[in-house]
DNA sequence: GTCCCTGCAAAAGTTTTGCATTGCG
DNA sequence: CGCAATGCAAAACTTTTGCAGGGAC
């Protein structure tokens, strides 16, 4: 048993849409995802592409975001554990790798009574060119 | 001059949406304050709880949050500083206060060259009525 | 009287759903 | 071939905006 294997069925659409994701620098989201893809594949639909966004962050292929007090969601093609720093000058997001001690999830399970399984950070602040 | 006089007006209809935030228990959305809010003033309307709950944010009264993957905006009424764990299982949600140490901050800062002001952090797992 | 606030309604934007057709496996 | 996936369009929601009326100061 093969652990890589998507336990989906592969398409094109599909295909077009995880590359983009994978290959797109920032965290787009699902409209930018489908504007994209439209240069690989012309007459995708956006219904398509949400339906498959779904897909691929069930089985772990993308992670879906939300950022800040922004209601859209975005996608992110690095799936490895890791959290995000937002700029609130221009919105700019950078990955940013904070491996909390196991101590805090701890912590939090006697505080709280919830079993954490993960845990994500967000940081607030401002980008090298927002800094003026 | 002093530190918790409003900066705004004060009128009914805020009086009565900042105080069922305050008294909210859970983490409620803006929909679920209107229809709350309709017990103590019958008639007000769901853009006037839209523009307070903005009003109220931007002055620190309450706070606006977007929990996991849901796009939909809550608020806190609990101004302190602190995070969140969510139940994956019923989407219940229990505040927690993590107080990262200043070096994490300061890891992220030289990491990315972001200037970072605050943090928040999300804890994803079950909570004890879900544990099976 | 001036200006801000409110309520209503419409608009804007994101995401979901229904359904006939297509095409992967 | 069977059935899941697609594309289109409409629907469902959340949130924002425009505007006339009303109230506070």
């Amino acid at each position: 048993m093969t652990l890589d294997a998507p336990a989906y069925r592969t398409t094109p659409q599909r295909e077009a849409i995880l590359a983009v994701v994978r290959e797109a620098g920032d965290h787009p989201s699902a409209r930018e995802i489908y504007e994209r893809v439209q240069v690989r594949r012309p007459g995708i639909g956006v219904a398509t592409v949400y339906r498959t966004l779904e897909l691929l962050a069930a089985h772990g292929r993308v992670l879906a975001l939300q950022l800040g007090d922004d209601p859209i969601a975005r996608y992110d093609g690095n799936v490895a554990d890791h959290d995000h720093v937002l700029c609130e000058g221009c919105g700019a997001v950078a990955d940013v790798a904070v491996p909390l001690p196991p101590q805090v999830a701890d912590a939090v399970e006697s505080a709280t009574g919830f079993q954490v399984r993960t845990q994500e950070v967000q940081f607030l602040g401002r980008c090298p060119a927002c800094r003026t």
